[in-house]
DNA sequence: ATCGCCTGGCTTTTT
DNA sequence: GCCAGGCGAT
């Protein structure tokens, strides 16, 4: 035998680090373009780590990083795997691995290289490159406008708002599946509407066309269709020798419909997903892509997959397996670890929500105590607003957090006003900007604002039909210094002062509309801030609208960076995290898996792997918090109420004993001053006592 | 025509 | 608790 087989200058030593089932995969056609590939990763598995390899193993092997195509769910997990693969490249070429980086440029989300590309093939394809992109408010108002114009907006009965309309328009183009099958199973209480519902769409694509916007379903949809021309999808497919596509459980019809049309034989393609954790079918995410992926192709996949955690202790994936072990349907095996621990995952019953913030404020201080810093621990939820109770508790005892998920930044109506009037300039035909931003003024309304977008639309300069508007009297005081405001923005852009200088017109607005304006002025201050790290208009525009800041904090604003603080997110947004130190709020039925109308068992079972999805977050430490009993809003004809909530249904009593199981009741309480003495006395009893 | 106030209905997760 | 739509005052 020869040991020079062995030899280092043969295996390189970054395959040295991984295990047989990791080397597989990245070594799968020794860095030439071979048979598709499939990568079944378990949670923890060393995913990421995974897919960089092999991404730097096929730049090793003579690969050329620009035509390398790398999808992430998030631009985040791009630029971090961009990152891995300098480093991991890098040691073996020995250059200047920074270059590597910069050629690995089609790194990105999927609607992110979508637009990307659209603007590149715009021309061929008959769209106008300027395009702008409408987040998921823009087109829910652009819907309502077309709502409103068909008369939908006073039926008898009541017409789906605009919100649910865009979700089954949504639907249908992401799912691939006519309007009646997406009615039918999905929005059955709408079927009715389905005649209404056509004309609707139809009014709402021409719309969009007419104003030269894209809204997030259409980077996907027209390159789709653009790939679906042979001509293109030669030129398209021709570009890129490699494609890789992480997270690939959470890709819908559509965008599996794009990969086949880049790659008809699969040759090159490599997916890597987790049936378990496929918790986005919300967005018509289709668990199937991954399933079917094996035989779709002429050329049969090779399968790979990864069952060693590197993650968690074991006794938090005993605890994993055993809840994901109820599942209907599962295709990966049980994960494993070396990781020994003594201590289970706690399931920890607290009185109520309020509770429940008192108890992870003093576990997660303890920890803190005992050398775990606040950015290794995290609180996750289903819902955003399941960690309102928790937010109080925080800012009041002083511990810093950032909150993933949920309302962004960007959500704020004073940072959507200042990007309408920017886009507004960039896009004169966007009139949903413009419906927006005309409004801003004190005597312009819905009925003003239509007639100008309608006077601009129909000249043949819009600025000029702007210019030649007669504002009503009670505008006429506001009219002049946003018609010099929106020229000058037009004239030209002048990167990043155009933000300030909009902001300048704004802030009397700003003040005469809300109350807290000094608040509000620091966000758009932190806006320029943001603003000033992009190097064009429109590159901020588009790219602040596909990967907008995900993280809010409480109001002292954003802690530093260096500063230490706790991690509060969404189940989804904690997608491919981890931490050391791990908390669960409300793990009841009711919040896990979350009661909304009936709940299919599709659905339910959507619920099951989002808490495996959770639990397999943490790596020493699990709690599963409790509260039996919640506090309840609204619904008017009872009142606000309380409800006793019972442990989820995903632990049933079969799986206690992966747990252990506590109770914990805030010491405080008997001093708080707020809470009443229970003891009730008889004052008056005794003193009439005194003299008997 | 605009704006502010009231009422009645729905209430998740995100690129 | 938030949004859509209706009504009345300016």
């Amino acid at each position: 035998m020869n040991l020079a087989l062995r030899d280092s200058s043969l295996r390189p030593a970054y395959l040295d680090k991984l295990n047989a089932e990791q080397r597989l995969a990245v070594e799968h056609g020794d860095g030439q373009v071979a048979a598709p590939l499939l990568v079944i990763a378990g949670a923890g598995s060393g995913k990421t780590s995974t897919l960089a390899h092999r991404v730097a193993h096929l730049i090793v092997k003579g690969a050329d990083p620009r035509r390398i195509l790398l999808m992430t769910f998030s631009r985040r997990a791009a630029s971090e795997m961009a990152k891995r693969v300098e480093r991991i490249a890098g040691e073996v070429l020995g250059r200047d691995a920074s270059v590597i980086a910069d050629a690995l440029s089609w790194a990105g989300t999927f609607h992110g290289i979508g637009a990307r590309l659209l603007r590149d093939y715009a021309l061929e394809i008959g769209l106008d490159p300027a395009f702008t992109i409408h987040d998921r408010e823009d087109s829910a108002d652009l819907m309502n406008l077309a709502r409103h114009e068909l008369g939908f907006s006073k039926t008898e009965s009541r017409f789906p708002t605009k919100g649910t309309c865009l979700q089954i328009y949504s639907r249908a183009v992401n799912a691939q599946a006519p309007l009646g099958e997406v009615l039918g199973g999905v929005f059955p209480w709408c079927a009715g509407w389905a005649e209404q519902l056509k004309d609707l769409f139809a009014a709402y694509v021409e719309a969009k066309q007419a104003q030269n916007v894209l809204d997030y379903d259409d980077l996907l949809l027209y390159w789709a269709q653009m790939a679906a021309e042979p001509e293109i999808a030669a030129h398209l497919g021709g570009r890129f020798d490699h494609v890789l596509v992480d997270e690939y459980q959470d890709t819908n019809r559509l965008q599996a419909s794009i990969l086949t049309a880049l790659k008809p034989d699969g040759a090159g393609l490599t997916v890597v997903g987790d049936d378990a954790q496929s918790i986005y079918s919300f967005r018509a995410a289709e668990v199937r892509n991954i399933l079917d992926f094996p035989t779709q192709f002429a050329r049969a996949a090779a399968i790979v997959t990864l069952e060693r955690n590197y993650r968690s202790t074991e006794t938090i994936l005993a605890a994993a397996n055993a809840v994901i072990g109820e599942a209907a349907e599962r295709f990966t095996k049980n994960l494993w670890s070396e990781r020994r621990s003594s201590e289970k995952p706690l399931l920890v019953t607290v009185r109520d929500e309020a509770e429940q913030a008192s108890y992870a404020c003093h576990a997660i201080l303890a920890e803190r105590e005992a050398g775990t810093a606040l950015k290794s621990q995290a609180v996750l939820f289903r819902a955003s607003h399941h960690s309102g109770p928790l937010e109080i508790e925080l800012t009041r005892r002083n511990i810093p957090f950032v909150k993933f998920g949920g309302l962004k930044f960007l959500d704020a109506a004073h940072v959507k006003d200042m990007l309408a009037v920017l886009r507004f300039a960039e896009n004169p035909r966007d009139r949903v900007a413009g419906f927006r931003v005309l409004q801003l003024m004190p005597g312009i309304g819905p009925s003003a604002a239509a007639q100008i977008v309608e006077t601009m639309a129909t000249s043949l300069d819009e600025a000029m039909g702007l210019a030649r508007y007669r504002p009503p009297q009670r505008a006429a005081e506001d009219w002049p210094s946003f018609l010099s405001l929106y020229e000058g923005l037009r004239a030209g852009a002048k990167w990043p002062a155009d933000l300030e200088r909009i902001r300048l017109w704004y802030e009397p607005h700003l003040e005469r509309m809300h109350e807290d304006a000094t608040m509000r002025r620091a966000d758009l201050l932190q806006l320029e801030q943001i603003a000033s790290g992009y190097p064009s208009r429109e590159r901020f525009l588009t790219e602040l609208t596909l990967d907008p800041p995900d993280a809010t904090s409480d109001e002292a604003g954003p802690p530093h960076r260096d500063e230490d603080y706790l991690i509060l997110s969404t189940i989804h947004s904690a997608k491919g995290q981890e931490w050391k130190n791990v908390f669960v709020l409300n793990t009841v039925d009711g919040c896990i898996p979350i009661d909304l109308g009936v709940g299919s068992k599709e659905d339910i079972e959507e619920e099951r792997r989002l808490l495996y999805v959770a639990m397999t977050r943490a790596k020493d430490r699990l709690h599963l918090v409790m509260p039996q009993r919640f506090f309840v809003h609204g619904q008017a004809a009872r009142g606000d109420r309380h409800v006793y909530a019972a442990r989820t249904r995903f632990i049933p009593a079969s799986l206690l004993s992966a747990f252990e199981q506590t109770s914990w009741a805030s010491v405080q309480a008997k001093d708080d001053p707020r809470r009443r003495p229970e003891v009730k006395v008889d004052l008056g009893a005794r003193m009439r006592g005194m003299w008997k």
